[in-house]
DNA sequence: TGCTATTACATACTATAGTAGATAAACCTT
DNA sequence: AAGGTTTATCTACTATAGTATGTAATAGCA
């Protein structure tokens, strides 16, 4: 599993959804815009705490990682794959 | 919120609970010993793939972050604060 | 079709993630 | 207290995370 496409396509899934452009992001979060680019492109391999700032300035509060292909995230589901059956 | 210190002493706790030292962890893991020590210390800022490889060596499956001060992981949750009343 | 906003790409740079090898310090167990 | 096992600390190194600046490509929209 590629975690750098991962977490790249799920940072812009949520930045998207929030409504957010990558610069105006960049302003938000002290990070640049050519960063959030490659980031979300699965370029980059941020360190745990970039993410952890990053999840900060997105507003997100819960994140989950499921080893097979899904992340999560409260009350927004980030999957990679379709949905696993819950049941 | 310090992730160095909150990772490091989630993977610390989970390594001595599966039983492993850092010198049998890192044959199995490919990282060194000495990295992990500074990694349990809380003195290094791994990466998101490091992070994964780590997990995929301990034999986690699944990993939660509770933004205030928590982390957890199926069917052993860590808490970097005592566990918060469920009900 | 052309204008504007947005994102992707190029280059160069500094700080640090992770490696490698040696050793010191702490911890057991007897 | 001695000896072995485990973890912490040192030095030195390479690769890459993240910054900074400029610009090219792409997408909408009038």
């Amino acid at each position: 599993m590629d975690m750098r496409k991962l977490v790249g396509r799920n940072f812009a899934r949520i930045r998207r959804e929030k409504g957010f452009t990558q610069e105006r992001f960049a302003e938000l979060s002290g990070f640049t815009q050519q960063y959030l680019s490659d980031l979300e492109r699965g370029l980059r391999n941020p360190t745990i705490v970039t993410i952890y700032e990053i999840a900060i300035a997105l507003g997100v509060s819960h994140m989950e990682i499921v080893m097979p292909d899904q992340i999560e995230e409260a009350g927004s589901p980030i999957t990679d794959a379709p949905p696993a059956q819950k049941s």
